[in-house]
DNA sequence: TGATCTTTTGTACGATAGTACAAATCACAT
DNA sequence: ATGTGATTTGTACTATCGTACAAAAGATCA
C-alpha cells in the first residue's frame, strides 16, 4: 500500500524501516529477546522509538515480522538444495549433498537479505533457548515441514536407519549448528587459538563430515539392549 | 559462620535458600534470566522479595551460587567417570566410555543437589544462548579445564585426527547435548510421537552412538582441499 | 525470661520497560 | 505552490523491574 516508485528509483531507499529490523536482528541474536529494548533497538537503528511502535506495533510484533523476513527465502534455498541433493546418484555422496543443502543456507546470505542466514539462525537458537512463545509457533509451524523433508530424504538414502535414529541424529545436528553459531569463540579458545570459530566456511566442512559419519553410525538396536555395553556407567 | 547443629540434626532443615535456589534454577532454565523477575522466582518458592535479596544481595548473586553449587560435583562427578575411562583397554570401547563419561553427568543427577545435572545444564545452555556475563566468566574459568581434558583423552585415542577436528567435534557434541535438553519436545514432535525427547536415558543412548562415530569419522584435511568435493553446492 | 542473633516480611524508591498519541516533518501528486 | 497521506519525533502514562531498609517474627542460649 505504500511504494513510491514512481520514476526512477526501484530497490533502493534509505529506509528507517529495515534499519530497524536489521538492529533488532543483531540485538536479539546476541543478547536475546528480554535483554533488548525497544529503546536498545531505535537508538542501534538511529530511530525514535515511537518509530518502532508506528511500524511493527509491538515488540512481539517486529520479532514477527524478522521471521516472516527470513523464512520463505532460507526455506526455499533449502528445498532447491534438497532437490538438486536427491538427485546425487551415489548414495554416500547423496547423503553429504543432502547434509550440506541443510547446513548451508543456515550459515550463509538467505537470498538478497543483508547479513546473511547465519544472524538469522544465531537469532532462532537465542529465542529456541530462552521458549520464546512467539518464535516456538512460527518455527513449529515453518520449519517442521522443511525438517520432515530432510529426515524423509536421509532416511531414504540410508534406509537400514530405523527413522527414530534419524530424527535424533538431525535434532543432534541442529543443536550443533545452532551452537556453533551462538559461541564460536569456545572454539577458537578451546583450539588455543588455532582455529577461529566464527569461520562460516571451516564451521560447515567440520559439521558436514562429522554429521555425516553420525548418520552412518549403526542404529541402536533396542530389540536386544544389552549387546556389548562398554564399561564405566555406573562402576566408581 | 551459621551452623546450628547443636544436637542431633544434621542435615534436614526446611530452608528458604534452598527453595529460591531451586525456583530460580527452574525458571531461569526454562525462561532465561531476563524474562524472569525476582518477584517471580520469590513467588514461585513461596518466599518473600526481600527474601531472595537478604541470601543472595543481587539477582546476579543469585545465578552465581546457582553455579557455585553445581559445578563442583558435577566437574568432580566427570573427572571420576573420565579417569575410569582412561583405563579401558579396548580403543573403541575407551571412546565410547570417555563420551559416556561427558554426557552422563550432564543428563543425570549431579551428586547430592536434588532434581539432577539435566536441569543445570539446561540452565548453563540457556545462559549461554543469551551471552549472559556472569555465566560466561564462570563457564570459561570452571569448565575449561574439563572441556581441554576430555578432549586430550580424546585425542589419545584418535591419535590420526588432528586436535583441531576434536575440538570442533566435542564443540558439537555440546551443541547436541544442549539442544537436547532446551527442545525435546521437537524430537517428540518430529518423530511423530515415536520417541519421548525427555528421556534422557534414550537421548543419552543416541547421543553417544551418533557421536562416537562422529569423531571417528575421517579428519579433513586440509592439505589437498579438493580431493573429491560433492556436487550441488552452487549448482541450482 | 529476656537478650541477641538470624531470618522473614512489608513497603517504598528510582529506573526503566512497553506502548500510546498528538504534533511536527517529510514525500509526492496535482 | 500546496494539499494530503506517510512517516518521524517528542513526550507521557502505567506497569514492573531490582534493590534497599526498617520493622516484625523466629530462633538460640545465658
Amino acid at each position: 500500500m505504500v511504494r513510491k516508485s514512481t520514476s526512477k528509483e526501484t530497490a533502493r531507499k534509505p529506509n528507517m524501516r529495515e534499519a530497524i529490523l536489521a538492529a533488532a536482528e543483531e540485538l536479539f541474536a546476541t543478547n536475546g529477546f528480554n535483554a533488548v529494548s525497544v529503546r536498545d533497538i531505535a537508538h542501534a537503528a538511529g530511530a525514535n522509538p515511537g518509530s518502532v511502535t508506528y511500524h511493527f506495533k509491538t515488540k512481539d510484533g517486529l520479532l514477527l515480522e524478522i521471521y516472516r523476513r527470513h523464512c520463505g527465502p532460507m526455506n526455499l534455498r533449502r528445498s532447491e538444495l534438497l532437490a538438486a541433493a536427491r538427485r546425487v546418484r551415489d548414495l554416500q555422496d547423496r547423503l553429504e549433498a543432502i547434509v550440506r543443502a541443510y547446513v548451508v543456507p543456515a550459515f550463509t546470505s538467505g537470498s538478497d537479505l543483508a547479513g546473511g542466514g547465519a544472524r538469522f539462525t544465531r537469532l532462532r537458537a537465542v529465542m529456541s533457548a530462552e521458549g520464546n512463545e512467539v518464535a516456538r509457533k512460527i518455527i513449529a509451524q515453518t520449519f517442521d515441514d522443511t525438517s520432515h523433508a530432510f529426515i524423509d530424504a536421509i532416511h531414504e538414502s540410508l534406509p537400514h536407519i530405523p527413522r527414530t535414529d534419524i530424527v535424533w541424529r538431525s535434532h543432534f545436528l541442529l543443536g550443533a549448528l545452532y551452537y556453533s553459531l551462538v559461541t564460536p569463540e569456545r572454539v577458537s579458545r578451546l583450539s588455543r587459538g588455532e582455529v577461529d570459530g566464527s569461520d562460516a566456511a571451516g564451521a560447515i566442512e567440520q559439521l558436514v563430515r562429522a554429521t555425516v559419519a553420525a548418520f552412518q553410525a549403526p542404529a541402536l538396536d533396542q530389540a536386544e539392549p544389552a549387546r556389548r555395553r562398554p564399561v564405566v556407567s555406573s562402576k566408581t
